[in-house]
DNA sequence: ACGCTGCTTTACGTTAACGTAAACCTCGCA
DNA sequence: TGCGAGGTTTACGTTAACGTAAAGCAGCGT
């Protein structure tokens, strides 16, 4: 018996409405089992939200964390699509490694920032 | 005379449409002088597209890249202002390094899987 | 004078990612 | 048996960030 997880506890341990929830399933990006109506969720339906949660950190729509998703779901045995599979990593890699270099670029000037405050910040009270 | 641009340059420079550069100063993230009717922009506007291009490939919204805009804008002098922009930019800071730490482990993530595909591809082609 | 090109304002349309409301099951229990 | 808590579907509303279309001015080349 494989663990399970009601809609509610989930969206708590995320941080999300219900309805949120049901909105990716909706998308594609989740698909919970029924037991009667309800929706019943699996480890790895939770490890699908907690890759989305991710996706949308980094300002990713839904349908390119979608994409991304199936990048790892998808078991490519065709030549081409290992060849393509890798393209699209490629391209990803490239995407995230500017993300990364802007982030970088911000924090150093936010830093410098920071020390200029708190340098002004000392002077005002060593004046008083 | 300092130099000045027109919308249409600036827009092809940063790879926009001239109407997001309107709608940027309708959101007052710039603000372009007129000469008639026609708007003139200076080298400081220049630099907010830059950093409002920057904010957006990081996902920020129009709204936050204003407030942080204001951040570098403002010259606060009292203490409290100075005091409270130190913890703006300090939750700034965190924010963009749990950011970093998402892309870290993601091309971590990829930079595997890229090599596992390679792996197959090379075992299929010496197979032939 | 005419027409083209580039700029302008005004305003309605569009997409993504949910919010919110209404109306309906159904299970456990007092 | 009634009912409240939590789940469900259906569907319309909302915000952000522009797209797109219409209609009009301004300069300038022929």
């Amino acid at each position: 018996m494989t663990e399970t997880y009601g809609i509610a506890e989930l969206a708590k341990e995320f941080g999300v409405t219900t309805r949120t929830v049901r909105f990716y399933e909706d998308k594609g990006l989740i698909s919970p089992t029924r037991e009667g109506q309800r929706r019943v969720y699996s480890p790895r339906d939770r490890v699908r939200l907690r890759l989305i949660m991710r996706g949308k950190r980094l300002g990713l729509t839904l349908d390119e964390i979608a994409e991304l998703i199936d990048l790892y779901d998808a078991d490519p045995s065709e030549v081409t699509q290992l060849k393509q599979f890798i393209g699209v990593i490629r391209e990803r890699k490239t995407v995230l490694e500017g993300q990364k270099q802007d982030i970088e670029d911000i924090l150093a000037e936010m830093t410098q920032l920071e020390r200029q405050c708190t340098q002004l910040l000392l002077q005002k009270q060593n004046k008083k």
